[in-house]
DNA sequence: ACCGTAACACTAACAGTTAGTTTTCGAAAA
DNA sequence: TTTTCGAAAACTAACTGTTAGTGTTACGGT
Protein backbone atom coordinates (compact mmCIF):
# COMPACT_ATOMS: atom_id res chain seq x y z
CA UNK A 1 0.00 0.00 0.00
CA UNK A 2 1.00 3.26 -1.13
CA UNK A 3 -0.81 5.22 1.88
CA UNK A 4 2.85 7.39 2.39
CA UNK A 5 3.63 9.54 -1.17
CA UNK A 6 6.60 7.11 -2.85
CA UNK A 7 10.00 8.11 -2.94
CA UNK A 8 9.29 9.63 -6.65
CA UNK A 9 6.75 12.00 -4.91
CA UNK A 10 8.86 12.47 -1.87
CA UNK A 11 12.01 13.37 -4.13
CA UNK A 12 10.44 15.91 -5.95
CA UNK A 13 8.82 17.78 -3.26
CA UNK A 14 12.49 17.43 -1.79
CA UNK A 15 13.43 19.32 -4.92
CA UNK A 16 10.66 21.73 -5.58
CA UNK A 17 11.51 22.79 -1.61
CA UNK A 18 15.52 23.20 -2.29
CA UNK A 19 14.79 25.22 -5.08
CA UNK A 20 12.20 27.44 -3.34
CA UNK A 21 14.78 27.73 -0.09
CA UNK A 22 18.00 28.31 -2.38
CA UNK A 23 16.14 31.17 -3.86
CA UNK A 24 14.70 32.53 -0.96
CA UNK A 25 17.92 32.57 0.77
CA UNK A 26 19.75 33.91 -2.65
CA UNK A 27 17.00 36.41 -2.71
CA UNK A 28 17.68 37.65 0.77
CA UNK A 29 21.03 37.85 1.03
CA UNK A 30 21.66 39.70 -2.91
CA UNK A 31 18.98 41.37 -3.49
CA UNK A 32 15.93 39.91 -5.93
CA UNK A 33 16.96 41.76 -9.00
CA UNK A 34 21.07 40.66 -8.65
CA UNK A 35 20.42 37.01 -8.23
CA UNK A 36 19.03 35.20 -11.94
CA UNK A 37 17.22 32.36 -12.07
CA UNK A 38 20.34 30.79 -13.35
CA UNK A 39 22.19 31.84 -10.23
CA UNK A 40 19.13 29.85 -8.30
CA UNK A 41 19.02 26.91 -10.51
CA UNK A 42 23.15 26.23 -10.09
CA UNK A 43 23.26 27.12 -6.24
CA UNK A 44 20.15 24.18 -5.66
CA UNK A 45 22.05 22.22 -8.43
CA UNK A 46 19.13 22.35 -10.69
CA UNK A 47 18.88 22.50 -14.36
CA UNK A 48 17.23 26.03 -15.28
CA UNK A 49 14.45 24.17 -16.55
CA UNK A 50 13.46 22.55 -13.91
CA UNK A 51 12.89 25.63 -11.90
CA UNK A 52 10.22 26.50 -14.19
CA UNK A 53 9.03 22.94 -14.05
CA UNK A 54 8.17 23.43 -10.30
CA UNK A 55 7.49 27.41 -10.32
CA UNK A 56 6.05 29.19 -13.07
CA UNK A 57 7.80 32.21 -12.79
CA UNK A 58 10.71 34.10 -10.91
CA UNK A 59 8.72 35.84 -8.68
CA UNK A 60 6.30 32.60 -8.03
CA UNK A 61 9.50 31.47 -6.13
CA UNK A 62 8.81 33.99 -3.53
CA UNK A 63 5.40 33.42 -3.56
CA UNK A 64 6.08 29.43 -3.15
CA UNK A 65 3.69 29.06 -0.56
CA UNK A 66 0.30 31.27 -1.48
CA UNK A 67 -1.67 28.49 -1.22
CA UNK A 68 -1.56 28.05 2.09
CA UNK A 69 -2.63 31.79 2.09
CA UNK A 70 -5.99 31.09 0.20
CA UNK A 71 -6.87 28.47 1.92
CA UNK A 72 -6.79 30.34 5.01
CA UNK A 73 -8.84 33.12 3.56
CA UNK A 74 -11.83 30.39 2.29
CA UNK A 75 -11.68 28.48 5.41
CA UNK A 76 -12.51 31.59 7.15
CA UNK A 77 -15.58 32.05 6.12
CA UNK A 78 -16.17 28.22 5.21
CA UNK A 79 -14.85 26.65 8.33
CA UNK A 80 -16.45 29.08 11.12
CA UNK A 81 -18.61 29.03 13.86
CA UNK A 82 -22.14 28.16 12.81
CA UNK A 83 -23.53 31.13 14.27
CA UNK A 84 -20.46 33.56 13.78
CA UNK A 85 -21.32 36.33 10.59
CA UNK A 86 -19.67 36.43 7.70
CA UNK A 87 -17.48 39.81 7.80
CA UNK A 88 -16.36 39.29 11.69
CA UNK A 89 -15.03 35.68 11.02
CA UNK A 90 -12.74 37.33 7.70
CA UNK A 91 -11.97 40.44 9.55
CA UNK A 92 -10.79 38.20 12.63
CA UNK A 93 -8.51 36.12 9.69
CA UNK A 94 -7.21 38.97 7.85
CA UNK A 95 -6.29 40.32 11.19
CA UNK A 96 -4.53 36.90 11.42
CA UNK A 97 -2.74 36.95 8.05
CA UNK A 98 -1.69 40.65 8.64
CA UNK A 99 0.04 39.99 11.99
CA UNK A 100 1.94 37.10 10.36
CA UNK A 101 3.76 39.25 7.96
CA UNK A 102 4.79 41.94 10.56
CA UNK A 103 6.84 38.29 12.41
CA UNK A 104 10.29 38.91 12.81
CA UNK A 105 10.47 35.98 10.31
CA UNK A 106 8.67 37.66 7.79
CA UNK A 107 8.83 41.05 7.22
CA UNK A 108 12.31 40.54 5.63
CA UNK A 109 10.58 38.68 2.88
CA UNK A 110 7.95 41.43 2.17
CA UNK A 111 10.23 43.90 2.71
CA UNK A 112 12.00 43.08 -0.51
CA UNK A 113 8.61 42.43 -2.21
CA UNK A 114 7.88 46.12 -1.62
CA UNK A 115 11.08 47.24 -2.71
CA UNK A 116 10.71 45.05 -5.91
CA UNK A 117 7.85 46.20 -8.75
CA UNK A 118 8.51 43.34 -10.35
CA UNK A 119 6.98 41.27 -6.89
CA UNK A 120 5.22 44.24 -5.87
CA UNK A 121 2.77 42.96 -9.02
CA UNK A 122 2.84 39.81 -9.24
CA UNK A 123 1.78 40.22 -5.49
CA UNK A 124 -1.51 41.96 -6.92
CA UNK A 125 -2.51 39.35 -9.17
CA UNK A 126 -1.81 36.82 -6.50
CA UNK A 127 -4.49 38.98 -4.20
CA UNK A 128 -6.86 39.29 -7.33
CA UNK A 129 -6.76 35.25 -7.15
CA UNK A 130 -7.31 35.25 -3.57
CA UNK A 131 -9.97 37.45 -3.89
CA UNK A 132 -11.69 35.16 -6.67
CA UNK A 133 -11.26 32.17 -4.04
CA UNK A 134 -13.08 33.95 -1.48
CA UNK A 135 -15.88 35.08 -3.53
CA UNK A 136 -16.52 31.95 -4.34
CA UNK A 137 -16.26 31.07 -0.64
CA UNK A 138 -18.80 32.98 0.13
CA UNK A 139 -21.18 32.75 -2.53
CA UNK A 140 -21.18 28.85 -1.93
CA UNK A 141 -21.91 30.06 1.99
CA UNK A 142 -24.95 32.04 0.56
CA UNK A 143 -26.32 29.03 -1.02
CA UNK A 144 -25.95 31.07 -4.45
CA UNK A 145 -24.89 28.87 -7.61
CA UNK A 146 -21.78 31.06 -8.63
CA UNK A 147 -20.52 34.76 -7.12
CA UNK A 148 -22.70 37.74 -7.48
CA UNK A 149 -21.19 41.29 -8.23
CA UNK A 150 -21.63 41.81 -4.31
CA UNK A 151 -19.87 38.84 -3.36
CA UNK A 152 -16.70 39.94 -5.80
CA UNK A 153 -17.11 43.60 -4.45
CA UNK A 154 -16.38 42.42 -0.84
CA UNK A 155 -13.92 39.46 -1.28
CA UNK A 156 -12.22 42.45 -3.30
CA UNK A 157 -12.98 44.69 -0.08
CA UNK A 158 -11.42 42.83 2.05
CA UNK A 159 -8.01 41.91 -0.03
CA UNK A 160 -7.65 45.42 -0.02
CA UNK A 161 -7.56 45.81 3.80
CA UNK A 162 -4.89 43.15 3.86
CA UNK A 163 -3.05 44.84 1.01
CA UNK A 164 -3.94 48.95 2.72
CA UNK A 165 -3.18 47.13 5.98
CA UNK A 166 0.60 46.34 5.22
CA UNK A 167 1.15 49.69 3.88
CA UNK A 168 -0.20 51.49 7.15
CA UNK A 169 1.50 52.62 10.17
CA UNK A 170 -0.65 50.88 12.58
CA UNK A 171 -1.47 47.55 10.31
CA UNK A 172 -4.12 45.89 12.77
CA UNK A 173 -5.85 49.58 13.29
CA UNK A 174 -6.18 49.53 9.54
CA UNK A 175 -7.98 46.08 9.35
CA UNK A 176 -10.17 47.29 11.84
CA UNK A 177 -11.16 50.66 10.21
CA UNK A 178 -11.32 49.13 6.83
CA UNK A 179 -14.00 46.37 7.82
CA UNK A 180 -15.94 48.87 9.71
CA UNK A 181 -16.60 49.82 6.11
CA UNK A 182 -16.63 46.68 5.19
CA UNK A 183 -19.34 45.48 7.13
CA UNK A 184 -21.13 48.39 6.51
CA UNK A 185 -20.70 47.78 2.46
CA UNK A 186 -22.00 44.27 3.00
CA UNK A 187 -25.17 45.28 5.02
CA UNK A 188 -26.23 47.78 2.21
CA UNK A 189 -25.58 45.08 0.05
CA UNK A 190 -28.36 43.43 0.36
CA UNK A 191 -29.84 41.21 2.78
CA UNK A 192 -27.80 37.75 2.92
CA UNK A 193 -31.25 36.07 1.19
CA UNK A 194 -31.44 33.54 3.78
CA UNK A 195 -34.77 32.73 5.94
CA UNK B 1 7.99 83.25 -29.40
CA UNK B 2 7.36 79.71 -29.03
CA UNK B 3 3.57 79.85 -27.29
CA UNK B 4 3.26 76.33 -29.35
CA UNK B 5 5.34 73.98 -28.87
CA UNK B 6 8.51 73.96 -31.40
CA UNK B 7 9.30 71.54 -34.46
CA UNK B 8 11.49 69.01 -32.26
CA UNK B 9 8.64 68.89 -29.77
CA UNK B 10 5.83 68.04 -32.53
CA UNK B 11 8.05 65.50 -33.93
CA UNK B 12 8.62 63.30 -30.99
CA UNK B 13 5.14 63.21 -30.36
CA UNK B 14 4.48 62.22 -33.61
CA UNK B 15 7.21 59.59 -33.86
CA UNK B 16 5.25 58.86 -30.14
CA UNK B 17 1.76 57.91 -31.92
CA UNK B 18 3.11 56.25 -34.89
CA UNK B 19 4.51 53.78 -32.82
CA UNK B 20 1.57 53.46 -30.40
CA UNK B 21 -0.90 53.79 -33.22
CA UNK B 22 1.52 50.94 -35.33
CA UNK B 23 1.48 48.65 -32.10
CA UNK B 24 -2.13 48.76 -31.33
CA UNK B 25 -2.77 47.90 -35.08
CA UNK B 26 -0.30 45.27 -35.10
CA UNK B 27 -1.84 44.20 -31.92
CA UNK B 28 -5.52 44.11 -32.82
CA UNK B 29 -4.58 42.23 -36.19
CA UNK B 30 -2.03 39.32 -35.41
CA UNK B 31 -2.98 39.33 -31.66
CA UNK B 32 -0.65 40.85 -28.60
CA UNK B 33 1.74 37.95 -28.35
CA UNK B 34 1.95 37.24 -31.94
CA UNK B 35 3.79 40.79 -32.52
CA UNK B 36 7.09 41.54 -30.84
CA UNK B 37 8.97 44.64 -30.10
CA UNK B 38 11.02 44.39 -33.18
CA UNK B 39 7.78 44.00 -35.46
CA UNK B 40 6.47 47.04 -34.30
CA UNK B 41 9.52 48.64 -34.33
CA UNK B 42 10.21 47.25 -38.02
CA UNK B 43 6.17 48.89 -39.14
CA UNK B 44 6.97 51.93 -37.24
CA UNK B 45 9.94 52.69 -38.90
CA UNK B 46 11.91 53.59 -35.42
CA UNK B 47 14.55 51.75 -33.52
CA UNK B 48 13.86 49.57 -30.70
CA UNK B 49 15.76 51.48 -28.53
CA UNK B 50 13.10 54.05 -29.96
CA UNK B 51 9.97 52.17 -28.54
CA UNK B 52 11.47 52.19 -25.15
CA UNK B 53 12.31 55.12 -24.95
CA UNK B 54 8.87 56.45 -25.35
CA UNK B 55 7.27 53.42 -23.55
CA UNK B 56 8.42 51.47 -20.56
CA UNK B 57 7.24 48.39 -21.60
CA UNK B 58 5.57 46.44 -24.55
CA UNK B 59 2.22 46.42 -22.17
CA UNK B 60 2.53 50.53 -21.50
CA UNK B 61 1.89 50.41 -25.54
CA UNK B 62 -1.63 49.37 -24.90
CA UNK B 63 -2.17 51.59 -21.99
CA UNK B 64 -0.74 54.78 -23.70
CA UNK B 65 -3.65 56.82 -22.69
CA UNK B 66 -3.80 55.94 -18.96
CA UNK B 67 -3.48 59.44 -17.33
CA UNK B 68 -6.27 60.71 -19.25
CA UNK B 69 -8.00 57.98 -17.40
CA UNK B 70 -6.32 59.51 -14.22
CA UNK B 71 -7.45 62.53 -15.44
CA UNK B 72 -11.07 62.13 -15.62
CA UNK B 73 -10.94 60.17 -12.02
CA UNK B 74 -9.42 63.01 -9.64
CA UNK B 75 -11.29 65.89 -12.08
CA UNK B 76 -14.49 64.03 -10.94
CA UNK B 77 -13.65 64.63 -7.29
CA UNK B 78 -11.62 68.37 -7.77
CA UNK B 79 -13.78 69.52 -10.46
CA UNK B 80 -17.58 68.61 -9.24
CA UNK B 81 -20.37 71.17 -7.92
CA UNK B 82 -19.49 72.48 -4.79
CA UNK B 83 -22.56 71.20 -3.39
CA UNK B 84 -22.04 67.94 -4.77
CA UNK B 85 -21.33 65.00 -2.30
CA UNK B 86 -17.93 63.34 -3.62
CA UNK B 87 -19.67 59.22 -3.76
CA UNK B 88 -22.24 60.41 -6.13
CA UNK B 89 -19.90 62.15 -8.28
CA UNK B 90 -17.25 59.68 -8.45
CA UNK B 91 -19.83 57.39 -9.58
CA UNK B 92 -21.35 59.31 -12.37
CA UNK B 93 -17.78 59.28 -13.63
CA UNK B 94 -16.89 55.44 -13.11
CA UNK B 95 -19.91 55.28 -14.83
CA UNK B 96 -19.24 57.12 -17.79
CA UNK B 97 -15.69 55.04 -18.06
CA UNK B 98 -17.20 52.02 -18.00
CA UNK B 99 -19.40 52.87 -20.92
CA UNK B 100 -16.49 54.31 -22.71
CA UNK B 101 -15.07 50.90 -22.27
CA UNK B 102 -17.69 49.03 -23.99
CA UNK B 103 -18.20 51.34 -27.18
CA UNK B 104 -17.65 49.35 -30.52
CA UNK B 105 -13.98 51.67 -30.56
CA UNK B 106 -12.76 50.56 -27.65
CA UNK B 107 -14.38 46.90 -26.97
CA UNK B 108 -11.47 44.78 -28.89
CA UNK B 109 -8.78 46.26 -27.13
CA UNK B 110 -10.25 45.66 -24.08
CA UNK B 111 -11.15 41.84 -25.11
CA UNK B 112 -7.01 41.86 -25.78
CA UNK B 113 -6.26 42.80 -22.80
CA UNK B 114 -8.67 39.90 -21.43
CA UNK B 115 -6.92 37.26 -22.97
CA UNK B 116 -3.83 38.46 -22.21
CA UNK B 117 -2.46 37.91 -18.37
CA UNK B 118 0.16 39.91 -19.34
CA UNK B 119 -1.99 42.48 -20.19
CA UNK B 120 -4.28 42.15 -17.33
CA UNK B 121 -1.56 41.88 -14.82
CA UNK B 122 -0.23 45.25 -16.09
CA UNK B 123 -3.86 46.84 -15.62
CA UNK B 124 -4.17 45.58 -12.50
CA UNK B 125 -0.74 48.05 -11.69
CA UNK B 126 -1.86 50.58 -13.82
CA UNK B 127 -5.86 50.42 -11.85
CA UNK B 128 -4.05 50.69 -8.60
CA UNK B 129 -1.74 53.66 -9.30
CA UNK B 130 -5.05 55.82 -10.41
CA UNK B 131 -6.65 54.65 -7.21
CA UNK B 132 -3.59 55.50 -5.57
CA UNK B 133 -4.11 59.38 -7.30
CA UNK B 134 -7.83 59.30 -6.55
CA UNK B 135 -6.95 58.52 -2.58
CA UNK B 136 -4.73 61.65 -3.00
CA UNK B 137 -7.01 63.72 -4.64
CA UNK B 138 -10.00 62.68 -2.13
CA UNK B 139 -7.44 63.24 0.90
CA UNK B 140 -7.18 67.12 -0.71
CA UNK B 141 -10.78 67.47 -1.07
CA UNK B 142 -11.55 66.87 2.63
CA UNK B 143 -8.39 68.70 3.29
CA UNK B 144 -6.01 66.28 5.06
CA UNK B 145 -2.47 66.91 4.50
CA UNK B 146 -2.26 63.32 3.53
CA UNK B 147 -4.03 60.35 3.07
CA UNK B 148 -5.94 58.09 5.21
CA UNK B 149 -6.70 54.70 5.44
CA UNK B 150 -10.06 55.53 4.43
CA UNK B 151 -9.76 57.74 1.74
CA UNK B 152 -7.48 54.93 0.64
CA UNK B 153 -10.06 52.11 1.09
CA UNK B 154 -12.28 54.48 -0.85
CA UNK B 155 -10.39 54.68 -4.07
CA UNK B 156 -9.39 51.56 -4.11
CA UNK B 157 -13.23 50.24 -3.65
CA UNK B 158 -13.78 52.56 -6.43
CA UNK B 159 -11.20 50.78 -8.58
CA UNK B 160 -12.60 47.77 -8.09
CA UNK B 161 -16.06 48.74 -9.09
CA UNK B 162 -14.55 49.78 -12.00
CA UNK B 163 -12.93 46.33 -12.34
CA UNK B 164 -15.75 44.13 -11.34
CA UNK B 165 -18.64 46.18 -14.11
CA UNK B 166 -16.18 45.43 -16.61
CA UNK B 167 -16.36 41.91 -16.05
CA UNK B 168 -19.77 41.63 -15.24
CA UNK B 169 -22.73 40.64 -17.90
CA UNK B 170 -24.67 44.39 -16.85
CA UNK B 171 -21.30 46.71 -16.41
CA UNK B 172 -23.77 49.42 -15.59
CA UNK B 173 -26.11 47.78 -13.41
CA UNK B 174 -22.99 46.44 -11.17
CA UNK B 175 -21.43 50.35 -10.99
CA UNK B 176 -24.56 51.15 -9.03
CA UNK B 177 -24.67 47.94 -7.37
CA UNK B 178 -20.83 48.08 -6.04
CA UNK B 179 -21.63 51.95 -5.47
CA UNK B 180 -24.68 51.48 -3.10
CA UNK B 181 -22.13 48.91 -1.34
CA UNK B 182 -18.79 52.12 -1.43
CA UNK B 183 -21.69 54.73 -0.16
CA UNK B 184 -22.45 52.96 2.64
CA UNK B 185 -18.55 52.24 3.43
CA UNK B 186 -18.19 55.83 3.02
CA UNK B 187 -20.64 56.69 5.55
CA UNK B 188 -19.58 54.12 7.69
CA UNK B 189 -15.95 55.28 7.56
CA UNK B 190 -17.04 58.41 9.90
CA UNK B 191 -17.71 61.70 9.41
CA UNK B 192 -15.85 63.66 6.64
CA UNK B 193 -14.18 66.09 9.75
CA UNK B 194 -15.95 69.41 7.92
CA UNK B 195 -17.46 71.91 10.42
C1' DA C 1 13.04 -8.66 -14.45
C1' DC C 2 10.68 -5.26 -17.31
C1' DC C 3 8.45 -1.53 -19.16
C1' DG C 4 6.04 2.99 -18.98
C1' DT C 5 6.53 7.31 -17.42
C1' DA C 6 7.57 11.19 -14.58
C1' DA C 7 11.44 13.98 -13.24
C1' DC C 8 15.29 15.99 -14.60
C1' DA C 9 19.34 17.51 -17.60
C1' DC C 10 21.18 19.66 -21.63
C1' DT C 11 21.23 22.57 -25.60
C1' DA C 12 19.65 26.26 -27.97
C1' DA C 13 16.92 29.60 -28.87
C1' DC C 14 13.39 33.50 -28.47
C1' DA C 15 11.54 37.84 -26.58
C1' DG C 16 11.67 41.79 -23.67
C1' DT C 17 14.80 45.00 -21.95
C1' DT C 18 19.00 47.81 -21.18
C1' DA C 19 23.77 49.87 -21.68
C1' DG C 20 26.99 52.12 -24.36
C1' DT C 21 28.06 54.66 -28.16
C1' DT C 22 27.38 57.39 -32.22
C1' DT C 23 24.80 60.02 -35.55
C1' DT C 24 21.32 63.36 -36.74
C1' DC C 25 19.13 67.65 -36.51
C1' DG C 26 16.45 71.38 -34.42
C1' DA C 27 17.29 75.55 -31.61
C1' DA C 28 19.48 79.22 -30.07
C1' DA C 29 24.04 81.85 -29.46
C1' DA C 30 27.76 84.10 -31.96
C1' DT D 1 25.16 82.69 -41.48
C1' DT D 2 27.82 79.95 -38.87
C1' DT D 3 28.75 77.64 -34.78
C1' DT D 4 27.69 75.20 -31.11
C1' DC D 5 24.91 72.64 -27.93
C1' DG D 6 21.73 69.17 -26.59
C1' DA D 7 18.02 66.09 -27.19
C1' DA D 8 16.21 62.38 -30.11
C1' DA D 9 17.01 58.55 -32.34
C1' DA D 10 20.01 54.84 -34.33
C1' DC D 11 23.04 50.98 -33.94
C1' DT D 12 25.37 47.32 -31.59
C1' DA D 13 25.57 44.02 -28.37
C1' DA D 14 24.51 42.10 -24.74
C1' DC D 15 21.74 40.28 -20.43
C1' DT D 16 17.67 37.83 -18.37
C1' DG D 17 13.39 35.31 -18.02
C1' DT D 18 11.24 31.74 -20.41
C1' DT D 19 10.31 27.85 -23.56
C1' DA D 20 10.91 24.02 -26.99
C1' DG D 21 13.07 19.99 -28.23
C1' DT D 22 15.44 15.97 -26.93
C1' DG D 23 17.62 12.76 -24.36
C1' DT D 24 18.64 10.17 -19.85
C1' DT D 25 17.70 8.36 -15.38
C1' DA D 26 15.29 5.85 -12.00
C1' DC D 27 10.99 5.01 -9.59
C1' DG D 28 6.69 2.17 -9.54
C1' DG D 29 3.64 -1.09 -10.90
C1' DT D 30 3.27 -5.40 -13.53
Amino acid sequence: MTVQPGRRERKKAATRRKIADTALRLFLERGYDAVGIRDVAAEADVAVTTVFSHFASKEALVFEQDENFEQRLTQAVTGRAPDEPLVPALRREIHALVRHCTTDEAAPVWRMVDESPALREYEQSVRLRHAESLAAAIADDLGLPRPTTACRAIARFAADAYSLAREADDPEAAVDEVFRMIEAAWEAAGPPRRA
